[in-house]
DNA sequence: CGCGCGATTGAGTAATTTCAAATCTAGTGG
DNA sequence: CCACTAGATTTGAAATTACTCAATCGCGCG
């Protein structure tokens, strides 16, 4: 695993960020002042059920991949997110709550983020209007796949769901264990297993 | 069914807005001056599958409910949404991708609307800074609750689902027919009746 | 080789669906 | 007031789907 420079990264967000909006240097400058960049291992959480500091809140991920997922009281883990690289990655719920933190937020592979706490992504949508755009049309794409995959589970059987996530996101499944994308679609690994065949 | 005079549907609207942002009367003279007003009767349709015109793309409802769904090959309705006074209803996918309509929405009951074109609404959101930033909490607010379904659609089995359903929205299930309850949560009517009892 | 982990397979069980029939309910007209 | 109808709900029974638990397989790696 090859760990990109301060520079790379913020060029990396910044272009993210220009597919939508375009920035000055200057006011790129200023964006980039209110993120951290974070290395996260495999294995490791970004957050845990229960955290109450919202000091990394949201994150733009540079590189590696992560799972956001509930565990239920039986144990079993529910996957509501993944996060490949050019993917923001948050706690929603804590956001507009701001309690402790309902979901687990891990690595399923090495990970480089640039974070930003709720508060300064806030005061960057403050004070810059272009951001909140930004961040509006974000937020869009995001609750877009979520309404479509709401639509796939009252929807489709278990083998359709599953074929649609092999052809939405290609290269992720690769990247995923079975287990995984069967806790993504909501079937047991068992059963996901005797789809494919 | 008693209807509101344009102005008692102003007034809902301004202060449903300003529960999030304040306002000055100048400026929202000028919000309400893109949105129209709609009456539609009971069982009414506000957007076909297939519609390509979004004259009425965003809308707020002042009374009455609305069903948004999606019509399955074997003719199956499932629903993604009710929409009952004070939410928002729209075909959220027509918006970004802004081809045809991919949902339906129907009216339950007869319904008053305010209505607001894809392209005025984005024109207010260039135009007032405050009113970005109102429609990014309301959209967040969307995310939050589709992210909860999800959840509890691989969580729940059935019957903790409907038991959701009921203490999230207590209001809503008293002018729903339960076939229409099971379509929303992903049953068929038959097991949600056995259920209930 | 032998260990560990994920994936697969088998068998029995539980939940849900499907199709059909019966029941209930509200509204209508005699 | 009563009979009648249309629509919604409930119930029954068989079929399907998915789950659970256990055992086995396959593969990479020390």
């Amino acid at each position: 695993m090859i760990f990109c420079s301060f520079v790379t990264m913020s060029n990396i967000l910044r272009q993210h960020i220009e597919k939508i909006v375009p920035l000055t240097d200057e006011e790129f400058g200023i964006v980039l002042s209110h993120f951290k960049t974070r290395k996260l291992k495999k294995h490791q959480f970004l957050v845990q059920e229960g955290d109450t500091a919202h000091a990394h809140f949201d994150n733009f991920v540079i590189s590696g991949l992560l799972k956001v997922y509930h565990t239920s009281d039986d144990g079993q883990e529910h996957i509501l997110q993944f996060a490949p690289q050019d993917w923001w990655v948050a706690d929603y719920q804590a956001c507009s709550v701001s309690g402790p933190a309902v979901v687990n937020i891990s690595c399923l592979e090495a990970s480089e983020l640039l974070s930003i706490s709720f508060e300064n992504r806030e005061r960057l949508c403050d004070q810059f209007h272009k951001l909140e755009h930004f961040f509006r049309k974000k937020l869009n794409g995001g609750f877009l796949a979520q309404q479509r995959r709401i639509l796939s589970m009252l929807n489709k059987n278990a083998k359709e769901r599953y074929e649609q996530f092999l052809s939405l996101y290609p290269g992720l499944s690769q990247r995923l264990s079975k287990t995984l994308i069967a806790s993504y679609l909501g079937v047991s690994r068992e059963t996901l297993s005797r789809l494919s065949g």
